[in-house]
DNA sequence: TTTTGAGTTGTTCGA
DNA sequence: GTCGAACAACTCAAA
């Protein structure tokens, strides 16, 4: 006599130790059926980005391998879920289908209308939370509502206690073998993930490795090294301070409850000072307060979350004389050609790694937005591309704290000067001669503003201002100027 | 209901 | 070089 199988969905949750759905699936006790379904661009959900993509292939791989490794399969489908997982449920006689939770707005009415279907075939649909500390709808104001400033919300959430510990990993699976007339599976390979011509992912390579075991391997080593610094130096860049633990965790290879337990409760555990592991929580804090903030706004990342900011006069992209001249200043973001070492140092990690630093990350952002006054959704979108830890709910929120149109954003008045960050945050210049290496023998003195160089300076580093480097696309003090009478326009009365 | 205190990440100016 | 004030009111959360 043998159980009914049960179907393990995986999304954004590719890991299988502290996996509750997962965890839930194996206490069953019936056979398992893991499946990964892509249906990216279905209903209003958001087709992957490039690095994504990129970042996804691996991390599906290593789950199959580290799946296979203990007795089940991960099985590949491509399509509608409100029909294969039916489909699947209906050729291979499950009764249970397990899932992680997520929280955009096409997400969940793809899964509630999943669960309803199963629901009216007699199957039972399980979903669980293994991505955030806390659910969106836990933290709560005294009267009930949702929290629209951080620093409450994370007290809030702190006061709900201890997370739960991660779910222990299961040390082996019972694959179910795939039915006859069930849908027909797709190779990885179907789905070319993987950049051909060009392969622009070899700076990614260097960078990141994806997968569980990746993903466990860096929290040892920012634990190790990076923990104990990190209240003092995580806003320097060319420190190397910061977990860089966010691709991870977009994809769900670690969770926030296991980074949260082998902090607190690990072998580092009363090493690290407690306010550097306050400073790293909240920073998981950002990530669970933009969860809850997409939540509650399912348009976070095309709609201004504060209305007043659909009349901001950005510059436009259509037929009007400066047109190409946004076209340009655009391009020239994009590719860290702005002549603000700070500003193009960031942008060309990000362009080669797929992740640029927390700090720097705001200065480009606040660049593109108030020096190039060029509306924040394009950021937004090219991140979303760029970025390996593109996350519909962190890169949205993020976008509008900085443009000033989010909760709890950052005030009008806060324009980044992009020579003062530079000199604060990198004051040897070591993260701008990192990626910009034809300034790399500019005086630090000048390493955050080549063209304030005398010519005698500039000749002995080899730097030929506007040929080998940029001259600023924009003077700082009449963007600043430019900027805040724009922002003067959408103030209330 | 009204009031009060507080709010991730900054810059510039003038003393 | 350093320091405090102004930016300019606003919104949120809780008492």
């Amino acid at each position: 006599m043998s159980l009914s199988p049960s179907i393990v969905w995986f999304r954004d949750d590719l890991r299988i130790a502290g996996q509750p759905a997962l965890h839930a699936a194996v206490l069953r006790g019936a056979p398992l059926l893991c499946v990964y379904i892509r249906h990216d661009g279905l209903a209003g959900t958001r087709a992957l980005g490039g690095a994504s993509r990129w970042w996804l292939h691996h991390s599906l791989s290593a789950l199959a391998g580290a799946m296979s490794r203990i007795g089940a399969e991960l099985h590949l489908l491509a399509g509608d879920p409100r029909e294969l997982l039916p489909a699947l449920a209906a050729a291979s006689g499950a009764s249970h289908v397990f899932w992680t939770r997520r929280y955009g707005g096409a997400e969940i009415a793809i899964d509630s209308s999943v669960k309803q279907q199963l629901a009216a075939q007699g199957v039972e649909a399980s979903s669980f939370n293994g991505q955030l500390l806390r659910e969106p709808w836990e933290v709560k104001s005294k009267a009930g509502e949702p929290l629209k400033v951080f620093t409450p919300y994370w007290r809030a959430s702190l006061a709900l206690g201890e997370p739960a510990p991660p779910a222990t990993a299961p040390q082996k699976l019972a694959g179910a073998s795939w039915p006859a007339r069930a849908p027909a599976r797709a190779q990885l390979t179907d789905w070319a993930f993987l950049p051909q011509k060009p392969d622009w992912a070899a700076g990614l390579r260097e960078t990141f490795t994806p997968g569980e075991a990746g993903a466990r391997q860096r929290l040892a080593h920012f634990i190790d090294h990076g923990l104990p610094r990190y209240g003092q130096e995580r806003d320097f860049a060319g420190e190397n301070v910061t977990s860089l633990l966010a691709p991870h965790l977009r994809f769900g290879e670690i969770s926030p409850q296991q980074i949260w337990h082998a902090v607190r409760h690990g072998e580092a555990a009363g090493r690290a000072d407690s306010r550097s592991v306050a400073k790293f929580f909240s920073e998981l804090g950002w990530r669970e307060f933009s969860s809850m903030l997409l939540f509650n706004n399912p348009q976070l990342a095309r709609k201004n979350f504060n209305p007043r900011f659909d009349a901001f006069p950005w510059e436009q992209a259509d037929p009007t004389s400066r047109a190409a001249s946004r076209a340009a200043s655009l391009a020239a973001w994009r590719q860290g050609r702005t002549g603000y070492p700070m500003v193009d140092a960031g942008m060309r990690e990000l362009w080669r790694t797929g992740y640029m630093h927390n700090r720097v990350r705001m200065i480009a952002a606040s660049f593109l937005i108030k020096h190039l006054m060029i509306d924040w959704r394009e950021g937004e979108e090219w991140f979303w591309d760029t970025l390996c830890d593109a996350d519909p709910a962190n890169n949205a929120a993020s976008w509008q704290w900085v443009a000033g149109s989010g909760a709890d954003a950052a005030p009008y008045f806060r324009i980044f000067n992009p020579v003062l960050q530079g000199a604060k945050f990198d004051p040897d210049g070591r993260y701008v001669r990192r990626w910009i290496p034809e300034l790399a023998k500019l005086d630090t003195k000048f390493i955050h503003a080549p063209w304030q160089a005398p010519q005698a300076e500039l000749a002995k580093a080899g730097i030929r201002l506007g040929e080998t480097y940029p001259r600023p696309i924009v003077e700082h003090a009449a963007a600043r100027e430019r900027a805040l009478a724009a922002f003067a326009t959408i103030r209330a009365q």
